[in-house]
DNA sequence: TGACTTATGTAGTGATCACTAAGAAAGTAG
DNA sequence: CTACTTTCTTAGTGATCACTACATAAGTCA
């Protein structure tokens, strides 16, 4: 890019992921210019010229941590079953957010909590909602392969797994050890339509049939 | 008490009211002083007089905020059954979340911003893990009485429930309509241990948010 | 070499943070 | 009335916020 000029003394991506570190573990909010620019070495002028301003650093740093901490989400969108999917999704969710070594939670639940009006929330409510679109889109292309019945709402089913996922990032920061998580994974799917697969511990009880509660 | 001297010029209970409210859209660290004195109607030296400093003041916020806002955990745990108690759990943490008139979400949630380390993230830790105890205790009455399956673990049972609520509370500051949290409580009961019952599915509890539910 | 370009460190900017000193105001008690 | 107690308003405190002006350092290019 710059082909002359001063060369820059510090690695981008490094910092930056120094910087999700701090935004991860503080909030929005919570993290500091100054507490940012110490994680990640560098002095706000640096910070300034290479990323924008705070609000640009943290956008980018919610990609990061998406690429890196959330591909499990691809991974679950990819399962050939719908049951498939959501297996995958609580359980890569549940591990993700107790990752030894990374800040307990998920930087898209932390940051946003207790920021009303600010256009950061915006920005993270939407990223739920499209990751729960995801979902929705697979569940009704599932639906339609007869992999779910069609009377299953496929916007419900996602919703339902964001709505868990959510619970789980809180939990987690709230100290939740990762067993625990995992063991309401299971016990989320039991109600999940489709094949239950025979690693679910909690089938020992007899499941009802259809949900039995419906206007 | 004070017998003697000029009198207060404010309603405490009403100006506690006020700050429940702006700690409730704005969370702890988000609420300033400033912000809070100017929703009390008061300004900041009555604000410390009474209320010692921000930090207490939130504390007696928070608890107003439970004794008026989270009067169906004590309905809940009334219930005469297990599954009675999650349904009236589930049920009215959807209605709360979503109150009109109220700002979506839960206070105990949203004010738990990321502030890693923070006394007031370990008092609403703290006040959820207690909920959790509540529900737990209460369910291993179930089992003794044989209202819930013996090789059901009450501790789960009620981590699954706050887990839910947690994740009820988020999406319902992401703005997600009532109706469809309530769907997903009922999604979450199917998979709850006991007696299906005849739970109509749209529970038109009035609205009124002045409703006084303290025990 | 010296001109040019970009990054860096120093040292701040005004705004806002939580919080408070000082004295006037408003009540009771004698 | 004067004394006394408590709350009020005014006007700040130093600290920290996000952010930046400015000069210098460090590279390329002629």
């Amino acid at each position: 890019m710059a082909v002359t000029g001063r060369p820059r003394g510090f690695d981008t991506d490094q910092a930056l992921d120094a910087a999700v570190d701090v935004f991860w573990r503080r909030g929005y909010d919570g993290a500091s210019v100054s507490e940012l620019t110490a994680a990640m070495g560098i002095k706000p002028p640096s910070l300034y010229a290479t990323y924008g301003d705070k609000a640009q650093l943290f956008q980018a740093a919610l990609r990061r941590y998406v690429e890196r901490n959330m591909g499990y989400v691809t991974d679950a969108l990819a399962q050939p079953t719908a049951r498939g999917v959501a297996e995958a999704f609580l359980t890569g969710n549940a591990l993700a957010v107790t990752m030894p070594g990374s800040p307990a939670g998920c930087l898209s639940v932390q940051a946003a909590v207790a920021t009303e009006g600010s256009t950061q929330l915006a920005l993270l409510t939407e990223n739920r909602t499209r990751i729960q679109s995801l979902f929705a889109d697979r569940f009704r292309r599932s639906v339609e392969r007869g992999d779910l019945p069609a009377d299953e709402d496929p916007d419900e089913l996602a919703a339902f797994l964001i709505t868990v996922t959510s619970g789980f990032a809180i939990r987690a920061a709230d100290g939740a050890p990762r067993e625990v998580l995992l063991a309401m994974a299971r016990r989320a799917m039991v109600n999940f339509p489709g094949e239950h697969s025979a690693l679910s511990p909690t089938d020992h009880r007899p499941t009802d049939p259809k949900e039995p509660t419906h206007a």
